[in-house]
DNA sequence: GAGCTGCTTGTTAGCGCTAACATTGCCCGA
DNA sequence: TCGGGCAATGTTAGCGCTAACAAGCAGCTC
């Protein structure tokens, strides 16, 4: 029923795609009103007269309709999305720290898009320049030391309107002259923590100390811990021992370790500070099982306050230290970055040294 | 110097946007070409000549251009993100799979998009939808059971061409007629682990069993093992006290349940399976505090083999699990399913009991 | 040397969505 | 009666990128 006048005898050629999804425009024909109104009763349902509103809802069942948030960044400039890149995700301590950032973003609607560097500078510099890539309104690194790369690349993305929050380490204000921090920290010092650390041993009369570092050679933060652990150990007059426990798993690292502590020096070594609770605990549970005196013969000290530290016998003193928070906290100050509202560059955290039984004074009793 | 001439008096009210950024085209301006080269160099670099190549090298180092991957999806229509709903990461058990699923991906050039439901249905649910509105290529989720609302949207974007998989959990091949599941499945049978479990009990004798669930009510896998232990117990002829751990500190809570354990029943308790490692261990730290014999009086068997099992004094009876494992073959299903490879839809992992000295035979000694 | 092939680069349109302006219709006061 | 003001919806263009086709050009065959 239609003359057969071919317009201009178009070659008809014509290409299109579409990915076959359910789209806004699908949603709108079924509401019989256009795009916009659908997107903007999405965005805030005010805006559009209940009669409408009511259309676009049925028409939103109907269509099952999901949006298509890349889409919609893309055209509104905003971002959903929040990367984070930790060491990795199964020991406790960042395992706590993505479960406090996961909860907190969720609650502000943003989504978590996480990689792991392994303690790897150079990994670190290729997955920021990936999840970058995602344009995401901030970016969680770990520490505040990076490849030069990986520095620009936060920098870059700083300057251009990304929120760049470093957790786990803050530069510790002893300086008298110190410089901004490039970027916004939240944790603690681990100077200050190595610190804590040997005043308590010397604060319960020990002299000769020694220090177990982690054997992930990388881990510097806790390579930090030690050396100021030593530096005020050594202020003080005390010796240190410096110990880098084995590979493999961490509570046997420990008890090897222990055995290492025991054998050290013609004066033993009296008190022993450690990388983390695991190390420690291998080195209680080991002491426990050669019927070594703790804290008697020689006295332990963790970090981290894993849950386990508590129910050793003796239970073992440790640092423990805000690991949700400070997935919360970074969160919360990423967030408010990037809302362009004012933020505190250096949020310390509270961190304690718990006393426990393995460090109980000796001294002072025998 | 210019001629007055207004053109035709356009209003000139033209509006544009632009978010910032280097974009492709400041790129192909650098390098005296256009967009679609650089396009190309960035996606098949042999599919540009090499003087051509080599000014878009040096116009990506110059620009320090970052692509924009949402807006490459958008127009390409394929996805680079995999989303994972976990019930929480600070678990290890989760954290590990969660460490395998982000390795894999890593190496296939995708990035991990995360959520935790603290394993309620709804949260499920609500968090399923927003992570669609990413387009992931797949997702992964916990379990064989969802909220209907969380179901029909996994049929959904599966038919819609996103990959499923669910993880932790596998239907187990008992039934004669299992019907086909729904969706890849990659993890173990619960059933199969508690009757396991309570086999291994049974085989050494014991008649009067326990089994500690945990205190998180919605773990509806931990009830499901419980359930097969007391079923296969039963069968067996055995009894079964079912407890429930209180709330709070996982050891605390298993020190506390070795004492209801030790009270329970005219004819006592001999042997007791656990709902998790945690669990069994504090059991097992509480009866050696209080000088209660393990095995002797009594029998326990964890679940997860935690690095601390194999510490304990004696060593913890567990089940090992390829926690990591689930992470890595989900995430090569996931892939697999993507680029419409055939896949395995039931992909179970083995696990095993691993006996120790919490479960050595005192009957056949005795 | 016409025509073909293969290599390289360009042109055009459009992915699904939203910002910015434009339009419509209605109520109301002067 | 008319225009000002406001509320609701529509129109247009463009976010940054890539698919699909197009075109230019060297080298080759017959």
């Amino acid at each position: 029923m239609r003359a057969p006048a071919e317009p201009p005898a178009k070659p008809a050629r014509q290409r299109r795609r579409g990915h076959g999804s359910v789209t806004l425009q699908h949603v709108a024909e079924a509401a019989g009103v256009t795009a916009i109104t659908v997107s903007r009763y999405l965005r805030d349902p005010a805006r559009v007269a209940e009669p409408t509103a009511l259309r676009v809802r049925a028409a939103l069942r109907s269509t099952g309709y999901v949006p298509n948030k890349p889409a919609g960044g893309l055209a509104s400039g905003v971002s959903r999305v929040v990367a984070a890149l930790l060491p990795n995700l199964t020991h406790s301590i960042f395992a706590e720290t993505a479960q406090g950032l996961s909860d907190a973003l969720q609650l502000a609607g943003h989504q978590l898009l996480i990689a792991a560097t392994g303690y790897s500078p150079a990994r670190e510099e290729e997955q920021l320049r990936a999840l970058l890539g995602w344009r995401p309104a901030g970016v969680i690194v770990t520490g505040r030391h990076h490849s030069p790369g990986a520095s620009k690349a936060l920098a870059a993305a700083r300057d251009a309107g990304v929120a760049v929050v470093e957790i786990w380490d803050c530069a510790s204000p002893s300086g008298p002259a110190a410089p901004a921090p490039a970027f916004c920290q939240v944790g603690f010092s681990h100077e200050a923590v190595g610190r804590a650390m040997a005043d308590h041993l010397l604060g319960r009369g020990h002299r000769r100390l020694a220090y177990v570092d982690s054997a992930v050679a990388a881990d510097r933060r806790a390579r930090e811990r030690g050396s100021a652990f030593e530096a005020r150990a050594r202020e003080a007059g005390a010796q240190v021992l410096r110990l880098v426990s084995r590979p493999g798993d961490p509570f046997d690292a420990g008890r090897a370790a222990l055995h290492q502590l025991l054998a050290a020096g013609a004066p033993p070594v009296t008190a022993a500070a450690f990388a983390n609770d695991h190390l420690a605990c291998g080195s209680s549970l080991e002491a426990s099982r050669c019927g070594v005196a703790v804290p008697g013969r020689l006295a332990l000290l963790g970090f981290g306050d894993f849950p386990l530290a508590r129910q050793l016998q003796p239970a073992l003193s440790s640092v423990s230290l805000p690991l949700y928070d400070i997935g919360l906290r970074a969160a919360g100050a990423l967030l408010a970055l990037h809302r362009g509202e004012p933020v505190v560059p250096i949020q310390v955290l509270p961190w304690a040294v718990v006393a426990r039984g393995s460090t109980a004074d000796p001294g002072r009793e025998a």
